[in-house]
DNA sequence: GTCTATTTTGGCAGCGCTGCCAACAGTGGA
DNA sequence: TCCACTGTTGGCAGCGCTGCCAAAATAGAC
């Protein structure tokens, strides 16, 4: 196939070429110092003519700082994710940065393996999902020396930047919604709680809020593996078998409402007079649905655009509450 | 904060502190070359106690092949790439490789310029979305001498290594099933072909087949913007409002066909007895779905796995076709 | 035309690591 | 005891670029 001409140009051909020295070339390129215009052509006609790709492996080692950001997610399968890193891919790249991830598949322990792996790499910023990481994470990312963004949670402690919102106030005032709404025997269907740490705390300040208001769960049921629609639907139809008489259930997430909604559909049981259905996450999915769905709207790419800028901009460490938005939908 | 000890700690360093030369620390820390037992454990001892984190910048730099791999990809919002990187993390991660991305948007000039940035970092191989290229783009990764992997399109020439499948026959065998279940006035609802030249081909061999068999496509309804639920109930509404008359009618992929199983519900249009919906993607939405979606599943996570066992490999250049399977849900 | 201020330029020492090579042990056999 | 061998080890020259500094060229002022 293509031949490999594994010698690529390097600075020093582009600056013999151009009958100028290395710096020089070096400036032109960065469009940083002085040079003349006349310069400037000679070089640019030089690696045009070469073409010449800066190798920004040796720009990185010799500057100081690199413009990587890191990224270590749960999950690539659930969408909040993608839609973080699509707001934050849009303004790195304006600024020149470049995205690097890995998938930690909610697992604290790979998390951080994972974690030393992008330190090596030397980033400008590592972005994590949430305030859940082992002693040996934070550690090394305070002794890293580099910028850390925590995101999509603020129930805890931040270690240098956070940008997300409450997942205890989604669940409280998820619940509080369901009371108004006059709905008094609740269920919950959600996925692996001890993995997934903030739908763990929505579901437990959703429990509380209905405690504290004298009507508790009836009843929960959690599948073990990731959430997705037909869990969803499985994970209502496990619920129903054993406390047929709800009157609303609360869903870990839309993806697992959508496959309540649909349980609902196949089974005639009419979505809300008989049941209700509530999410979580404002998927788009949810308005185009027959009856739109009752659920909360996450600033999920706002969370990765907005976790960006205050990287590339440096900014001092701080906690940015994005808020989230209750979509009263027809299904609850 | 956090006090920023800029000065990471250097291999120089921990060889200083275990009493030995920087290129034993550096065979012990490569578990490569030979060394005794009692030099590894002092070895280690003290890049524990310094917390030492290797630099890869620098043995990128000083050794010959990176180990990151970039991926270049149209759209996060479409869930085919967030699967594509998925099975490629996997892969990735557990060969110590980093994966790289960025979003064109569906741009091919964006993607030249995206392209450019990646080679820049010396990747040990890119991966890009389907064969249309520009002509910079091309020559660029010609010249770069590192490996090219195009993925989840197989009509047209590959530069390097290709995985995937083919989309025209995607579409040919999604209009033959309509053609055989008797479908004979048949619609088209899609998003942006002139953007997804995969959904381009996918309609375009769709239509041949259709108009070979002597049942040219009736009406067609291009949304203006990207693939989405939203989009694909609006799409079909509009569509009905102007050939009333469908008996089925194929989406661009399970996204807009879910859309438009929502307008039919919402509307009472009875599927598939008045109105036939066949989609594209198999995602596993459709199998939870009160009627199961037809569509034709494509090896999304298999496309990204293997694309990624190849790269590991340095595998030869060739072309891997991965294949799609039709499902005969109760849609269509 | 001289002299100073300013712009433009090239040389070169690293950045932190790897890879090569030479030096230096141990080990067993003669 | 000496020799050849295998197994360990350290020194050091780069990898390709940036950043610093001093040198050279140019411009401006008189």
């Amino acid at each position: 196939m293509e031949l490999k001409q594994q010698v690529a140009v390097t600075l020093a051909e582009v600056a013999e070429a151009a009958g100028v020295g290395e710096s020089t070339v070096s400036r032109v390129l960065r469009n940083h110092g002085s040079f003349s215009g006349k310069t400037r052509e000679r070089v640019m006609a030089a690696v045009e003519r070469l073409g010449y790709v800066p190798n920004r492996i040796a720009g990185t080692l010799a500057s100081t700082g690199s413009r990587l950001v890191a990224f270590v997610i749960p999950s690539l399968s659930n969408i909040v994710f993608p839609d973080v890193l699509r707001g934050a891919s849009a303004v790195l790249e304006e600024n020149r940065y470049q995205a690097v991830f890995s998938v930690t598949d909610y697992d604290p322990a790979k998390e951080e393996e994972l974690a030393a792996a992008m330190l090596a790499w030397r980033p400008a910023a590592v972005m994590l999902a949430g305030y859940e990481h082992t002693e040996g994470t934070v550690k090394m990312l305070r002794a890293s020396g580099c910028r850390v963004v925590e995101l999509l949670d603020l129930d805890g402690d931040a270690l240098d930047i956070a940008v997300g919102f409450s997942n205890r106030a989604a669940g409280r005032e998820s619940a509080a919604f369901l009371l108004e709404r006059g709905y008094r025997r609740i269920g919950y269907v959600g996925h692996d709680l001890n993995r997934d740490t903030r739908a763990g705390k929505r579901f437990s300040s959703f429990c509380e809020t209905l405690e504290a208001r004298g009507a508790p769960l009836v009843a929960r049921e959690i599948v073990a593996d990731a959430s997705s629609v037909e869990n969803g639907r499985l994970g209502l139809q496990r619920l129903l078998a054993r406390a047929s008489d709800l009157d609303a259930v609360y869903f870990s997430n839309d993806d697992m409402a959508l496959g309540g909604y649909f349980h609902c559909l196949a089974e005639g049981i009419a979505v809300p007079s008989k049941l209700a259905i509530f999410g979580y996450n404002g998927l788009d999915i949810g308005r185009a649905m027959p009856q739109p769905l009752s659920t909360i709207r996450t600033p999920r790419v706002a969370t990765g655009k907005i976790a960006a800028q205050l990287v590339v901009a440096n900014a001092p460490p701080q906690t940015v509450d994005l808020g989230f938005e209750l979509i009263e939908g027809a299904t609850a």
